[in-house]
DNA sequence: AAGATCCACAATTTCGATATTTTTAAGTTA
DNA sequence: TAACTTAAAAATATCGAAATTGTGGATCTT
């Protein structure tokens, strides 16, 4: 018998998952580039309006959205979105310096040929990535950065670590690329950041990613001096 | 005039919060203390009827506790509390170690005479509390262990220690307080941990927290391995 | 006028019911 | 007998409306 080429997952629609999942991707999505402010007050009837669907929805996904920190719960007053300072970025920096060198080391060590190729890819895409095309390029870079923690063998942290990046890029969309933003050739701290890793030289890889970090938190940091 | 006592805000009944929040207690107790099993299936009528509320919060509150690890979302085929694994327990441990270990250094560093004496209290709060009572007591144990860090500096660390915190507890309820379990002396090594804080030793205090859980850990880990 | 109290409005929160989806089980065919 | 299909049952996910709770403005008191 003719097999049907097997009928894939394609949901009917072109749509993704329930309306739970897509209230929360776009949420998400929106809080991470500010389009939503920090602090903002977030009233379930405006969203489900804006993202055309009910309002159980939208309740569940900022519920899942108060725990990756994006989204504060007022008691009984409803949302918000998370509200941003010079010291909760710092803080933010600080853990991921840690919490990353951990998991690149692990990495390092228990990484296999198929992960270190998968790093090469990775880091191929996004050079490949048009940099206009900012939030395309973001997640080519989430990517790169998230491939290099992957084979550290703890889902939990990988999930800290994935959850204090995305906090991380929220302050850089919202410093604006203004400024001459990105002057800095972060193409080479990439690539040598890569080498370090493939070359499995867990010190050398950890000093550069940190020293990737702690240049743009520098950069941002002086952001909050300057607000214009 | 007389000043009418000033009204307390409490509540007109006895009652804690909102619907969800009384939910999300409920439902994180039964889960920690092992009332609810690793993996069981969290069908949201038989919740609804066994807290006594509507379905929305249930929900909610199974959304909050997600974000927590004690619970996971299937897809769209409900909740279901978290499996437990040799393998899950053994990263908590390694990263409560590493992260404890971060917040005690810069609690040490940071704190001042008030949390020095909010240690003090809390340790003498948990060898009052009579170990018969397992829950009380675990209260007042998470109590001192939590006011170590508090004066760490880090919403977000406090938050992954208290998470990964409760995580543990969980796995101590699951290997059952059974098997001659605290059979060591844990009221030393607790009065040590707090000295060498007091006496502002990190690397001191840091070695006996570590080795405190450690050792604990290791008793879990056994557990493993003789099912009975 | 300053402060407190009350009332009407707005928003959140919760409930009951409906619509999908998944799971289970039976029935059919090779 | 095993696998596939189909139908019924159960559970989840979603919606729309009611009930609870917070908010801001106007009124009254000091």
């Amino acid at each position: 018998m003719f097999n049907p080429v097997e009928t894939p997952p394609v949901k009917p629609t072109g749509e993704t998952g329930s309306a739970t999942q897509q209230a929360y991707a776009a949420l998400r999505r929106m809080i991470v580039i500010g389009e939503l402010s920090p602090g903002e007050k977030l009233k379930i009837d405006t969203l489900r309006k804006t993202l055309d669907t009910g309002a159980s929805p939208v309740r569940e996904a900022l519920s899942l959205l108060v725990s990756d920190q994006l989204v504060e719960r007022l008691d009984q007053r409803g949302f918000r979105t998370a509200s941003a300072s010079r010291g909760n970025f710092e803080e933010i920096l600080m853990l991921r310096c840690h919490l990353e060198e951990m998991a690149l080391r692990r990495s390092i060590t228990s990484g296999n040929q198929n992960w270190e190729e998968s790093l090469v890819l990775a880091h191929h895409r996004m050079g490949r990535q048009n940099r206009d095309d900012v939030e395309a390029f973001e997640e080519r870079h989430k990517a790169f950065h998230m491939a290099l923690l992957s084979a550290c063998d703890s889902p939990i942290l990988l999930k800290f670590c994935n959850q204090l990046y995305d906090l991380n890029v929220r302050y850089r969309y919202l410093a604006g690329r203004a400024s001459g933003y990105q002057k800095r050739d972060v193409s080479n701290e990439h690539a040598d950041i890569l080498a370090a890793t493939v070359e499995r030289n867990a010190n050398l890889a950890v000093e550069r990613l940190i020293s990737h970090y702690r240049q743009t938190g520098d950069f941002l940091t002086a952001q909050f001096d300057t607000p214009e």
